[in-house]
DNA sequence: ACAAATTGCTTGACTGGTCAACTAATTTCG
DNA sequence: CGAAATTAGTTGACCAGTCAAGCAATTTGT
């Protein structure tokens, strides 16, 4: 599933998945975001913070220091960024139509639901036995 | 989970996940596999390369080349190896059934169906437009 | 028999991802 | 005020995983 995101990515949009993903996350959350609200997302900040980098340097990315807090910087996709952002979007969601399309609305449901219960029982368990 | 994985394997047994992949593969496949066999099990040819030197340094498998076809190695585990297989086994049994524990049995079968066909979907969706 | 394809495996180069240490800016509190 | 704690973000080091190229042994086809 990964190769096949990263496949669609490379070829619509130039963009890695990491890539895309700061990229989208900037793109639904703006006027302002610091990369703060972004690490909510269970994003590393190493990583958002190297791959940010990338795209401010290849000019999609605006970053701008605060005014006031000098350490918080407010992103925004520049004009080039939000036409990638729009035109890539649509591929995406068809992507995810398409794989959830293979399972009922039950499936998914109970596929997330399983999904979600694991992770805790992977985060509760302490084996200290 | 994977997270949860490597810290058991660490502290119950000093491996790395997939180096535990790799001795399990083994353990369960006795009294002789190569590595061809175990590149059936989706494990990339290069990291089993790479993680099975290891393991032959740290004297827990032995590789001996077969005689007719000097290409292929075959690799059982020493008695170390066995030892460290067997104690542990229980510990990523155990894991295995707190996790799946979390989940009813018709959750478990769902899940794994529901995962199985998104891999499909992925691979089979072409993307071309 | 012997060149060409295949097979088993190794190596190199690269991306993704995580953790810890670090810098700098800011807030808290005695 | 000013030292200590907190917060935003960067950097370094490392492991997992994938892909492609390479090498040597073997099989195939003529």
């Amino acid at each position: 599933m990964n190769a096949q995101a990263t496949r669609i990515l490379r070829d619509k949009a130039g963009l890695s998945l990491p890539q895309w993903r700061i990229l989208a996350l900037i793109g639904s959350h703006e006027p302002a975001s610091s990369a703060k609200l972004a690490n909510i997302f269970a994003f590393d900040k190493a990583l958002f913070s190297r791959k940010l980098k990338d795209l401010v340097a290849d000019g999609l990315v605006v970053s701008e220091t605060d005014e006031n807090d000098h350490r918080v910087h407010h992103l925004k996709l520049s004009c080039r960024g939000r036409v990638l952002y729009e035109s890539t979007l649509p591929h995406m969601r068809a992507r995810q139509r398409a794989l959830l399309g293979s399972l009922s609305n039950g499936e998914v449901e109970a596929f997330f639901s399983a999904l979600e219960k694991l992770e805790n029982a992977a985060g509760l368990t302490e084996f200290d036995t």
